[in-house]
DNA sequence: AACTATTTATAAGA
DNA sequence: TTCTTATAAATAGTT
C-alpha cells in the first residue's frame, strides 16, 4: 500500500524564492479553513457532508453527557432535510415554542454565537 | 508565570511495576471520555458549558460554509433556553413542520446518527 | 477563568 | 464515496 506522504512545511529549504513559497503553499498549507461560503459546489457538498456528520455527533454526545434535551434540523441546499432529536423532537419544539411564547421577544439575544 | 506540565506517558521508565503504573494512570492518562451521563453535578455543568459553545460554533460555521438552513435548540437541566437559528428560527422550524406533515413517518429514520 | 496535553474533527489528496 | 494523513480545533483534567 502506498502512503502518500503530505509535504511538510518544515522540510522547505529556508532559501526558497517568495514566488516559489507561495505556489507551494498552494497544495501544502492547509489554510485555517475562513468561515464563509464555499463557492466550489462539489466541495461544498463534501464539507457539508463531513462537517453535518461531525455536528450530529456533538450534538448526540452532548445530550447524552449532560443529560438536556436537543433538537436539531437542517436543510440541505436541496432541501434535504437532516434532524436529531434527543428525545423527542416534538417534545422538544413544543418546549422552545412555549417558552417563545412566554418570554416573547424577551429571550437571551441570540446564545453563545460570539467568537 | 509558572507552565504545569502533565506528565507524559513516553516518560515513564520501562521496568515500572504493574501496580505502580496504575495508580499513575489515574492521574496521567487522560481517557478517552466515555459519551455517557456525567455524574458529578460540577463537572456536568462544565462540560455542558464547553461543549454548548463548541455545538453552536460548529452549527454556525456549517451554516455559513455550505449556506443551508439549521436550527439548533438546548434545554438545559435547569430549562434555560440555548437556540441558534441560522436565518430565521421560525422559517427552519416551518419548514420542518411542513416536511414533516408531507412525508408523515416516511422520513429517514434517523439520520446519520450512527456512529 | 486560564492552561496544556491529548483527543477529535476535518481539509486535502488518492 | 471511502480511506489516509497532516494539521487544526475541541476539550478533559488541572490550577
Amino acid at each position: 500500500m502506498h502512503t502518500h506522504q503530505y509535504p511538510v512545511k518544515g522540510l522547505i529549504p529556508d532559501n526558497i524564492s517568495s514566488s516559489a513559497l507561495q505556489r507551494l503553499d498552494m497544495r501544502m498549507v492547509r489554510q485555517k479553513t475562513q468561515i464563509r461560503k464555499i463557492e466550489n459546489l462539489a466541495a461544498r457538498q463534501v464539507t457539508f457532508s463531513k462537517r453535518r456528520r461531525g455536528l450530529f455527533k456533538k450534538a448526540q454526545e452532548l445530550s447524552t453527557l449532560c443529560d438536556v434535551d436537543i433538537a436539531l434540523i437542517v436543510f440541505s441546499a436541496t432541501g434535504k432535510l437532516f434532524h436529531y432529536p434527543s428525545s423527542s423532537m416534538n417534545q422538544v419544539l413544543e418546549r422552545h415554542r412555549l417558552q417563545s411564547q412566554n418570554v416573547g421577544e424577551l429571550q437571551q439575544p441570540s446564545q453563545e454565537m460570539q467568537e
